[in-house]
RNA sequence: GGCCCGUUCGUCUAGGGGUUAGGACGCCAGGUUUUCAUCCUGGUAACAGGGGUUCGAUUCCCCUACGGGCUACCA
């Protein structure tokens, strides 16, 4: 097969923000792109006038920024296949649904919803079968197909509103060909007459999904396991058009599923459960309720698209945390399963403990500036740096390298109280005090000076290690957290630290 | 209910007619450490079940079970 130049695209529908299997359609459509040189197009599904949410379509495109992904063609970008919201290509519709009329591909029909819900009722109470709109029923309901077309030619004529139906034909085997699934095969006898054009003049999906795939020349169609079973009503769409021989090739990905129980996940999955299902946080303009986003908890974007990758794909080899560079470099269709996932939010959290550790101090720095303004903290990015590189290794969210540093910046305003019973013995006062003044005496004062000395300290008196440092870790930092005691004091510094141990002691006086 | 898709440790997965079924997360144990983490070492744990095909099946086929998706004038 001759190469060609790829083309794919990521449609979304506006209708809220953009969860992490969104997220991942948009990352393999990318990765797809950029891996063989094609073309990745945004084209914005809004076809549903009842359903659009205001800020979705910004959101989407800000979030996926966020990620990494940018788009070659889109409504903001623009491109030679513009315009890219399906809301202002209705002409276009309109022009390509005559097409499907006029060779008797699709007809019209009048049924109004009450008319409609009352056979599917109807159905309901008859037995356990559905109501289809299909090839047996459309005979006896009110479209150009059962009724004398002077009938149909007054309706029209008298405004009656209808929508267009495609016209399934009856008894044929139609295969689709998936680059994940292999062939899928479904019997036309089982597919209904899908609504091709609403009454509100505008498209639904499938119409506009095969006309915009077919003029913005998509080459690979890659999209949730949701519309596996509409693939063959878009296929038949292409042959109705003629398409069929340049049609797009299909890859239907398998689903992100619940952590817990069954389902796939779902955008209240993540509050319910602790973890963010969305890139970036959202806010409901309808309702004000908040979703927290993986940005705002703290994950660096490059964990959450490795974690994404991950999630229903993989390239065969042990290595596992990769840039976007490598997944670029080893993606394909052919490693992505066939199985849905069940989200792994433990896994995740790893995943961003081992990008946040692939951070350079100053890299950190930067990032851990909003938290030190926030709290008013002054320090030199020398001060910073260090303290960084000391407790960086226990950090996994990014708000975590406050949590485990602030006591470099701030005293501690209160001291656990238990572990002060846990640490706290009969001679621990005495000995702090008598250490303090002796530490008060060192000239060098470096972790290996405080140790030289402490150690000493045991060694003239029989004190155990641990019955000084729990007890200055303690004074030093409220807690019995934090990084190794001595490098603590040392950078602290003197003057601090026996300040801390001070004021400390006059503190638990009072526990 | 109907149609379609799927099924390897708890989870993400590698593998594939003959393997001690591999890795990662988690969990457990030990080590490092003055604490809490990190880190290091080790351990736990899986081919859904039943029929075929075959010298041999976890791997190929069928059935069942289970899971998932779809079944709107939503995408």
């Amino acid at each position: 097969m001759k190469s060609q130049h790829v083309q794919v695209r990521f449609a979304p529908s506006p209708t809220g923000p953009l969860h992490i299997g969104g997220v991942r359609t948009a990352l393999y459509n990318f990765l797809f792109a950029r891996r063989l040189g094609g073309t990745m197009i945004l084209r914005i599904e809004d076809t549903d006038q009842n359903r659009f949410v205001p800020g979705a379509e910004k959101y989407i495109v800000e979030s996926l920024r966020w990620c990494g992904l940018d788009f070659d063609e889109s409504p903001e970008n623009g491109g030679p296949h513009a315009p890219y919201r399906q809301s202002e290509r209705s002409e276009i519709y309109r022009k390509y649904i005559h097409q499907l009329t006029e060779k008797g591909h699709a007809y019209y029909a009048f049924d109004t919803e009450p008319e409609l819900e009352l056979m599917r009722e109807q159905a309901r109470s008859a037995g356990s079968k559905t109501f289809q709109y299909d090839q047996q029923t459309r005979k006896v309901l009110k479209n150009s197909v059962s009724l004398p077309p002077a009938e149909v030619q007054s309706l029209l004529a008298a405004g009656t509103p209808f929508v267009i139906r495609i016209k399934i034909p009856e008894n044929e085997i139609i295969t689709v060909h998936d680059l994940i699934r292999g062939e899928v095969t479904v019997n036309t006898a089982n597919l209904d007459d899908k609504v091709l054009f609403k009454s509100d003049g505008l498209p639904t999906y499938h119409l506009a999904n095969v006309v915009d795939d077919y003029l913005m020349k998509i080459t690979h169609v890659i999209r949730g396991e949701e519309w596996l079973p509409s693939a063959p009503l878009h296929l038949l769409l292409y042959r109705f058009f003629g398409w069929e021989d340049i049609m797009p090739k299909f890859a239907h990905l398998p689903l992100i599923l619940k952590p817990d129980g069954n389902g796939k996940l779902s955008k209240r999955d993540g509050d319910r459960l602790g973890f963010p299902v969305f890139p970036t946080a959202w806010e409901d303009p309808k309702t004000g309720e908040l979703y927290s986003g993986y940005r705002e908890s703290g994950y660096l974007p490059e964990a959450v698209v490795n974690i994404l990758a991950h999630l229903g794909w993989n390239p065969g080899i042990e290595q596992e945390l990769f840039t976007m560079e490598e997944l670029i470099g080893q993606f394909s269709l052919e490693r992505v399963g066939k199985h849905g996932s069940k989200f792994d939010p433990e896994k995740a959290r790893w995943f961003n403990h081992q990008y946040i550790q692939m951070k350079s101090d100053d890299e950190l720095a930067q990032i851990m500036e909003p938290f030190l303004q926030k709290h008013s903290v002054t320090a030199t990015p020398g001060y910073i740096h260090s303290v960084i590189h000391l407790v960086k290794d226990r950090v996994s969210l990014i708000p975590e390298l406050w949590d485990n540093s602030w006591y470099f910046f701030v005293r501690p305003g209160q001291y656990d109280q238990q572990v002060y019973k846990k640490i706290w013995q009969e001679g621990t006062t005495g000995w702090i005090t008598d250490l303090a003044r002796e530490l008060s005496h060192l000239e060098l004062f470096n972790k290996d000076t405080i140790h030289d000395l402490v150690q000493a300290y045991t060694t003239s008196t029989g004190v155990k290690m641990g019955q000084l440092m729990n007890p200055l870790r303690l004074l030093t930092v409220g807690s019995n957290q934090g990084p190794g005691m001595m490098e603590m004091a040392a950078l602290l510094g003197k003057e601090e630290f026996l300040a801390r141990i001070t004021i400390g002691l006059e503190k638990i006086k009072q526990l």
